[in-house]
DNA sequence: TTGAAAGCGCTAACAT
DNA sequence: ATGTTAGCGCTTTCAA
């Protein structure tokens, strides 16, 4: 039909022929068929996008950030929440294969993510990790430096005078949880401090994990206990200040807590919380706009990873009430 | 092929072949195109959800809850983020009509939606409107009771004492903010207290269009300046405390805020938030069935509404402190 | 139990 | 400047 080369703007088309048919366009409400485009192409201007849970606001940046770049080039994003389940994420990058979107981005559920991610690779489609690197995977990634937010984090709490500091972590499965760790105890190993292992807790990125894990430290005989929490994720530091509310213990008087990832509503009233916070924003940005070289792009080029800074935010004014006072270390 | 027929287990197919077939799709990493198959079929069991704002954890709530019932019914989700603008929603619904969706779930950007969704309903596609009505749009509605849980925060305010209650709004032009002011007036009458003109303010759905607004009231002389206020979404209510914050204000102690909609992250560790909370994974949850019902269904039936009841969640345990000190309306 | 034909809506390539 | 042909991958229908 002519219709295709007006839609196109194929030129070529007599001026009152495009009138007309535009016309018939507009009162038909007719609208082109993308499946039959995508079905002859073989391209759909389609990106998906899997994170791990999208009640994160952190994940919540970065599905902003990508959905501007894509919008701005003419792509739909298809969103996938694969709530920290490796299968979830399964079954959601099969769909979108089968939908032939043309790249993906995704955050990993977890190291188990690799298997799919080398079928995916496999099948030659291009696709970007955002946040959670995995190693042996050939492809773009995008993530935050982890291990030197949670040492300087730590070195943060150690300069205010606290040495019985705990951990409270993710699984760690999830790469940035490991890294995390890491860094919390290159903090301590460079000032001489001792790792204790109870003073380490491993749980879920999630707020009731950040809680049971506060809990757990609360429970340790009071000589052991710490003085000082870094929660390695905005939902643990959440659920690590609720436990020690509820054990009618203030924040940072009574003990400090400091964690990865800004909380931007909360943080914006609840001025106690000092962060390392990442720039969610353009690790979606980034990530779409490497995805949408790849996609545009000609030659293959090698895979880029790139590692953003974190952003020390101290929120507390009187960092001297995060000194661990005698009483506080006695309870 | 006889391909098919295996993947759909279309019973008839030789035992052995069908291992055959099955082995190939292993190695080849088949996998089949839903772009054919919508063609074909035209449907594609792909429903569309569109968001006036992503970074809102009350729609943040919602796409997970559509997600579940979609994921559980065997369908995809692809997500918009119209951003609160008109234009982009309207692009959004022209894409996901051009990738011929089977359904829509949307928040409309505001009541300028209304052409956008008549031409929607012109061309038969069923579609259900969350969180925000519009009168003359023929389709099934999911919403809270904004009137009824404005009147619930206000009455509370005045039954503590308050007489001089601000209302920092949303745009007039979405149908929760024009209810929520709605219900502050009634609450306002049922007491006998003067609405105060210079006391509503209207603003965006955002942060800072609350710290602004908040801003406003405090400029005020003196003697007219409100004791509480009444946020009509979250982010209104951290845009105000911030505001409050910043001229040294203490809440509630020198200015009762409550606001419409939770606050999870933030008021798990600020507790000064007395809010009407609504049950976000609900209202998506509920329009996704209905969606599926029509889409599943056979007969048309009749459009439904449901009006969901928000409950007030009394934050502050210490009631009296949010009665007006005389100092306080002095200053 | 398996295969062949036809068509869903679109556009590239080739007429006219 | 416009029309025709063919084929993208699938499944429904009919045939073998």
């Amino acid at each position: 039909m002519t219709v295709s080369r007006v839609i196109n703007k194929h030129a070529r088309v007599a001026e009152a022929t495009r009138q007309r048919v535009e016309q018939a366009i507009a009162e038909l409400g007719y609208v082109p068929n993308a499946l039959a485009r995508g079905l002859l192409h073989g391209r759909t201007r389609t990106i998906a996008l899997i994170v791990s849970d999208v009640s994160n606001p952190f994940f919540t940046q970065i599905v902003r950030g990508v959905e501007d770049v894509a919008q701005r080039n003419g792509y739909t994003v298809i969103l996938g929440n694969s709530d920290e389940s490796v299968e979830k994420e399964r079954r959601y990058i099969h769909t979108f294969l089968s939908n032939r979107v043309d790249g993906l981005l995704i955050a990993p559920a977890s190291s188990a993510s690799r298997s799919t991610l080398e079928l995916l690779a496999r099948r030659g489609r291009p696709f970007v990790l955002i946040d959670r690197a995995l190693e042996g995977v050939n492809a773009d990634t995008v993530i935050g430096d982890s291990v030197g937010g949670a040492r300087t984090l730590t070195q943060h709490l150690i300069r205010l005078g606290h040495r019985r500091i705990a951990l409270v972590n993710g699984p760690l499965e999830v790469p940035t949880a490991r890294d995390r760790q890491r860094g919390y105890l290159e903090a301590l190993r460079e000032y001489g401090i001792d790792p204790q292992a109870s003073l380490i807790v491993t749980s879920t990125y999630k707020r009731d994990g950040g809680y049971r894990a506060a809990q757990q430290l609360l429970a340790l005989p009071p000589a052991q206990r710490p003085t000082a929490i870094v929660a390695s994720n905005n939902f643990l530091g959440v659920g690590t200040i609720e436990a020690l509310r509820e054990a009618a213990l203030a924040v940072p008087q009574d003990m400090a807590v400091v964690c990865f990832d800004d909380i931007e509503l909360a943080s914006a009233i609840y001025p106690f919380l000092t962060v390392v916070a990442q720039p969610a924003r353009a690790f979606g940005t980034i990530a779409a706009q490497f995805l949408l070289e790849r996609l545009e792009g000609s030659e293959p080029s090698p895979p880029r990873t790139v590692v953003l800074p974190p952003e020390l935010i101290v929120r507390v004014s009187c960092g001297a009430a995060l000194k661990p006072r005698v009483d506080a270390d006695r309870r």
